[in-house]
RNA sequence: GCCGGUGUAGCUCAGCUGGUUAGAGCAGGGGAAUCAUAAUCCCAAGGUCGUUGGUUCAAGUCCGACCGCCGGCACCA
């Protein structure tokens, strides 16, 4: 198992082109697949597309096409974008692929037959236009769906349900025994804590729509978007040729879904069977990406279309960069201006200058070939760079070991940094002056040579084609990773003397003052700010990964258990005069600190203790001062509860969508204190 | 409100189990060099290590409180 290496990107939802987002994170899973097969092991990676849900389906209806036809032509878009970013899966999946839906019948049938899938009623809240239920706090105004307008109703399904509750203790001791299977250590803590809180069964087949894997033996229904999508994973790999890869060593995935992956996906597996050594051995959540500072709304990732990007400064700046700048695991963020002055500095300045002032001397000197290293001229100089070496390539690959490629990277170029420094103490265009020292000269640019033909293995996993291009101009064959074979520099001495080299122009672009000002320019930045007429429609978080379903949201994929909720009854007046209605004043209102809704009203109804302390949701829709003075009807016999530390005595009525709401008031002058019946 | 994280030079961040003058990169300042895409190298400067108590011979590093920011959960009756 400690020679194969099986790592994959979530399968991104082809409702979406790909973004900078998803590039990100494929751009990551390709760097790990490189730096792993350089190290010698066989390696797997895989990405591909999730294509099924009613919402895939309309899109395509909207666009007059099968669906099908659609997912073919968006999944198209993903498979042919990734090669632009030179990432090279080793496979490319689809959830609408025979393969695919094959398995994940198998893996249902498996779980079902260990007890754990059981047939229940779903309800909710459904639109028939949409065919699809609605959680209660996603309805609009005056219980309507919230893309028709029209009435819900309160619908009961047969559906099916996965006991997920089951496997709590099981996933507790999992977290418990294997700390590093949810990565980094916050997201571990923050599952741990969720399924502590305690697991509902899983709400898994639909029957509002068709475009999905059918149940096994009940064909009305379908699979659920993750029990069909996160089996990719399994799929890819399990009944072919490759299924000794199994487990995934690293699967890599955005911090808005660690849930799926690191609670239900790993409950799905133990259901079929799955011991705790079949199970992924670390699912790491990597952050989000923000641009120029901003929020990744829709029109902001246009101005960074990964494909535009790498066209523009090249494939292998754009991976540098973001597995450079960014750690994996923390928020990062993506501007122009940083992204110029990673290529400027840590490329063109550091490695591209170190190359193309050793050249000359090779050229000149040694007839273009390799000079020959001699001992008789080490010194302490000598001794330095080398301990140097063998420190920042070891140091490299304990940052590849521990998922943080920018530390990774850091170091790679830190030894470009010592070669630089190297040069300049050793002064070869001083020895290069006096003949009789050219034995010395060959020492000190061999030793040069070497400082950067480690550096081609070190920046390989970000960049392949530039490596590939520098040793080509050392005269070394571009590195192809060969199982068994570890390729990672571990000795000094790789150069062999006398071998031809084959200098060539400069390997990275020298971006001026002048150019960058024209580059921001095509790319609408100023002062380093992206320009976005829409900013405030931007606010709304868009995630990198597509993988997240709107319809999967962790609200409606986490459903309700199949126990009957309030639906809408019929009540006799008794009931209703059990609530006492009262009218009130409001006297003084404040905003609740961290709380975006939160209004603390002090309100009379006329009681002598004096107003009654109510916090009310209404934040967004009315601003406290605007509220003072007014009538409003509150309920007056509610049982006091706390809200975000402040305590309530009531509740006041208002109705509409939370940003436009109205409270409920009166037409004439009543007194406060009056019931309202 | 609960839980977790975090707050270190202008910016982005390193600082492991507490121990000499708190580090790096970038930006800015000075200098050297001139092999090289005006790229490189060196030097200096720059920090009350969020605030405040405490433990200790010794704390950025441990403990308490508070403040700020971020995230998860809950809540929005």
């Amino acid at each position: 198992m400690k020679d194969r290496f099986y790592v994959t990107t979530p399968i991104y939802y082809v409702n979406d082109v790909p973004h900078l987002g998803t590039a990100y994170t494929t751009v990551a899973a390709d760097a790990f697949a490189r730096q792993r097969a350089l190290r010698g092991m066989a390696t797997r990676f895989l990405t591909g597309t999730d294509e099924h849900g009613l919402k895939i389906d309309r899109s395509a209806k909207e666009r007059g096409q099968s669906p099908q036809a659609f997912v073919d032509e968006i999944s198209g878009a993903f498979r042919s974008a990734w090669p632009k970013l030179r990432c090279q899966p080793s496979d490319f999946i689809r959830t609408t692929e025979p393969r695919h839906k094959k398995f994940v019948q198998e893996l249902w049938s498996k779980c079902a037959a260990n007890g754990d899938i059981y047939q229940g009623e779903h309800e909710g809240w459904y639109c028939v236009s949409c065919e699809q239920f609605y959680p209660e706090k996603d309805l609009a105004e005056g219980k309507t769906c919230p893309t028709h307008k029209k009435p819900v109703e309160w619908m009961k399904e047969t559906g099916y349900f996965f006991r997920l509750s089951k496997y709590q203790d099981r996933l507790l001791a999992l977290y418990e025994q294997r700390p590093e299977f949810v990565q980094p250590e916050g997201r571990r803590n923050e599952v741990v804590t969720f399924v502590k809180e305690g697991l509902k069964d899983l709400s898994i087949s639909r029957t509002t729509f068709q475009w999905g894997v059918p149940v096994p033996g009940d064909d009305k229904h379908v699979m659920y978007v993750w029990f069909d999508a996160l089996t990719n994973y399994l799929s890819a790999v399990k009944d072919s040729e490759h299924a000794a890869f199994w487990p995934p060593n690293l699967q890599l995935v955005g911090k808005d879904i660690v849930r799926f992956h690191a609670i239900y996906w790993p409950a799905f597996l133990m259901s079929a069977g799955y011991g705790d050594d079949l199970l992924p051995r670390t699912v790491f959540a990597h952050g989000f990406l923000t641009i120029n500072g901003q929020k990744m709304g829709k029109s902001l990732r246009n101005t960074v279309e990964p494909v535009r990007l790498a066209e523009y400064f090249g494939a292998d700046e754009l991976r540098y960069f973001l597995l450079r700048e960014i750690a994996l695991g923390q928020d990062g963020d993506f501007s122009h201006k940083k992204l110029i002055s990673r290529i400027r500095s840590d490329l063109a300045a550091t490695l591209g200058n170190l190359l193309n002032r050793t050249l000359p001397f090779v050229v000149k000197h040694f007839d273009t070939t390799v000079p020959s290293p001699d001992a008789s001229f080490d010194g302490e100089r000598e001794a330095h760079l080398r301990k140097r070496f063998a420190e920042l390539v070891d140091e490299a690959k304990t940052a590849w070991d521990h998922f943080e490629p920018h530390r990774a990277l850091e170091c790679a170029i830190a030894l470009a940094i010592e070669g630089n420094g190297y040069f300049d103490a050793r002064a070869p265009w001083v020895l290069a002056k006096s003949p009789e020292r050219k034995a010395e000269l060959g020492a000190v640019i061999y030793n040069v040579l070497e400082v950067l033909r480690a550096c081609t293995v070190l920046l390989w996993p970000a960049l392949p084609d530039k490596c590939d291009a520098l040793r080509a101009q050392l005269g070394l064959a571009a590195l192809l990773p060969i199982a068994g074979v570890d390729k990672w520099p571990s000795e000094w001495g790789g150069m062999a003397p006398g071998a031809k080299l084959n200098p060539g122009g400069p390997l990275f672009r020298n971006i001026t003052k002048d150019d960058e000002a024209k580059i921001l320019a095509d790319f609408g930045v100023t002062d380093g700010e992206t320009k976005v007429t829409d900013a405030t429609t931007a606010k709304a978080a868009e995630k990198p990964n597509a993988h997240a379903n709107p319809a999967a949201t962790p609200a409606a994929a986490a459903a309700p258990a199949p126990v009957s909720a309030d639906g809408v009854a019929i009540i006799g007046i008794d009931d209703f005069t059990k609530v006492e209605l009262k009218l009130g004043e409001v006297k003084s209102a404040e905003r609740v600190p961290k709380s975006d809704k939160l209004l603390k009203l002090q309100i009379d109804i006329g009681e002598a203790a004096g107003p009654r302390q109510i916090l009310a949701g209404i934040g967004l829709a009315y601003k406290p001062e605007d509220l003072v003075g007014k009538k409003l009807v509150i309920i007056a016999n509610l049982a006091p509860r706390k809200m975000m530390g402040h305590e309530s005595q009531g509740m006041v009525l208002a109705c509409g969508p939370s940003e436009s709401l109205s409270i409920v008031t009166i037409e004439k002058d009543i007194p406060v204190g009056t019931r309202v019946k």
